[in-house]
DNA sequence: GGGCAT
DNA sequence: CGTAT
DNA sequence: GCCC
């Protein structure tokens, strides 16, 4: 509220406002529950920022990190907190005086003159640009070579490439997208991702997967509004039928995709990469946050509380004996991790369900069942499987009888949770869930996790339609829904009037109901 | 400026 | 808060 | 962060 927009130097005459507000430090990661407000901001959270102020004097230190501040980044008060260090040394002995070796190879080093560019352009500019120091030789080559050939070394291939090559861009893109000709019905520009067709993988899938690295980090920092933008945008352009890529000023028509993002999508298609997203990729902290929520019952929460204690392991993770409330202790969940990161193919997907409705057959004959998840949705590989199974209305607690046998042969490793059984039938739909680990026969004794779900033939359109995804395509549905009048989930539908609820037998079913077209299955893929 | 799935 | 989609 |  002090400070002037306007570019500040390093004249000794500035001894005005800003400087004298306090600085404010903050090492841990996470958004600040109150977190400042900036109308935009150029510097997000993604950014901390320390300032070495060896070679600086304490007022020119003070007004870069006032700078800093107000361009919206984070200001950390030791270089291992941060991920980018301004500094104003050159000579590379001096520098690493500074910098533990650990944390030589992850952090940008950049002069103030970065910064500076930063507020003149109004964008986060590439800090390898301002690169203070090259990193020692065959190290920062390595580095490189990872960090930036992974994706795509200068820039994406634009159609205007093959332009100029003399090739002809009507061919159908190269890649692994769904053909076109599958598509249900065409593209409309919506902010309902359950009225869009979504493929599996999009004609502009390099953006999208650098925008789901932002999203990503947004999740695991807390920043929800946020995270909840970025997955919406990507969502909107997954289900964008053309490239962006020779009119990335497209993008900000597309419904979910606004100024910000905009920006973004034309800095990738000029420049080859967002440079939010290759600062995120590069720092450490966030990679130790997410690998903490490979473990079950440890969120965004959760690994954020253990990182900001000092854990940077697993190991660090189990000494902390945190005790979350959870199904599957800290132990047992780092000791299954390494089976349930092993991809489920199709066809194992289908042998599991296979022996488990086998086993059911013999309880209750007769139920219908549908594999669902990202299964159904047309993924090659999974790492869960989803079982829906739809059972006569009459028949009760046929999970549980199918639970305990399957329990008997030993099937069930873990039970990460199960829903109470109901003994009172009345007059009330219930739906069972089992969260459960499964080590199948004849597959090397690997766990598998499986969720079963268990609805009345009722509300098993509802159960298939829920259990199905993607998530934006949930969230979507029960957006949609609620506009008309009814309210969606699993269990079944409820029209709001009179909060009865509706029988939705099949999907189709719940479609129609809501006026929706039919999507199928394999259009649904609205997330990264 | 409210709302953002259940 | 975490989990499921 | 974006839509209404």
């Amino acid at each position: 509220m002090s400070s002037s927009s306007a570019p500040r130097s390093f004249s000794p005459s500035t001894a005005d406002a800003p400087s004298l507000a306090p600085l404010t430090f903050q090492d841990r990661i996470g958004v600040p529950l109150h977190a400042t407000r900036h109308s935009s901001r150029v510097l997000s959270q993604s950014t901390r920022i320390h300032i070495l102020n060896d070679k600086l004097t304490d007022d020119q230190a003070r007004q870069l990190g006032h700078l800093v501040v107000h361009l919206g980044g984070q200001l950390t008060s030791t270089p291992s907190a941060a991920n980018i260090i301004i500094t104003a040394l050159t000579a590379p002995k001096r520098i690493a005086k500074h910098i533990h070796p650990d944390d030589a190879a992850s952090k940008f080093l950049v002069s103030p003159q970065w910064l500076h560019h930063v507020q003149r352009t109004g964008l986060l500019v590439d800090p390898d640009e301002y690169a203070v120091t090259r990193r020692s030789g065959t190290k920062r080559a390595l580095d490189d070579h990872q960090t930036e050939s992974a994706q795509h070394s200068k820039r994406p291939r634009l159609d205007s490439d093959t332009l100029l090559d003399g090739h002809n861009a009507t061919d159908t893109p190269s890649g692994p997208s769904q053909a076109d000709s599958e598509r249900p019905f065409p593209w409309q520009n919506t902010k309902f991702a359950c009225k869009r067709p979504s493929p599996l993988k999009c004609i502009n899938q390099a953006l999208v997967d650098e925008l789901e690295v932002i999203h990503a980090e947004r999740r695991l920092t807390g920043d929800s509004y946020s995270e909840m933008a970025y997955m919406r945008a990507l969502s909107a352009i997954k289900a964008y039928p053309r490239s962006l890529a020779n009119a990335p000023s497209q993008a900000d028509k597309i419904k979910g995709v606004g100024k910000k993002v905009a920006l973004l999508v034309h800095q990738f298609f000029t420049e080859g990469r967002i440079v939010e997203a290759k600062i995120i990729r590069r720092d450490p902290a966030i990679a130790t946050i997410k690998s903490f929520t490979e473990l079950y019952g440890i969120g965004p929460v959760g690994a954020r509380e253990a990182y900001n204690e000092g854990c940077r392991s697993f190991a660090d993770v189990l000494g902390k004996g945190r005790s979350l409330a959870t199904a599957l202790s800290v132990s047992e969940s780092l000791r299954i991790l390494p089976d349930l990161r092993r991809p489920i193919p199709r066809h194992e997907c289908e042998s599991i369900t296979e022996m488990i409705m086998t086993m059911l057959d013999a309880i209750l004959p007769g139920c219908v069942h549908t594999i669902c998840g990202g299964y159904r949705r047309g993924k090659a590989q999974s790492y869960d499987l989803d079982i829906v199974v739809g059972h006569p209305r009459a028949s009760r607690a046929v999970l549980h009888s199918l639970f305990d046998k399957m329990k008997r042969q030993g099937l069930v490793s873990h039970v990460v949770s199960i829903s109470t059984p109901q003994d009172d039938e009345a007059t009330d739909v219930h739906v069972d869930v089992a969260h459960l680990v499964v080590v199948p026969p004849n597959s090397g004794g690997l766990h598998r996790r499986v969720d079963l779900v268990f609805a009345p033939e009722t509300v098993y359109g509802a159960a298939v339609l829920g259990y199905t995804g993607s998530i934006v395509f949930e969230r979507d549905i029960r957006v949609w829904c609620r506009s008309r009048g009814y309210k969606f989930s699993f269990t079944g539908v409820t029209r709001l009037a009179d909060n009865v609820v509706v029988d939705t037998p099949t999907e189709e079913s719940v479609f129609e109901l809501f006026g929706l077209p039919f999507m199928p299955p394999r259009w649904r893929n609205c997330d990264a």
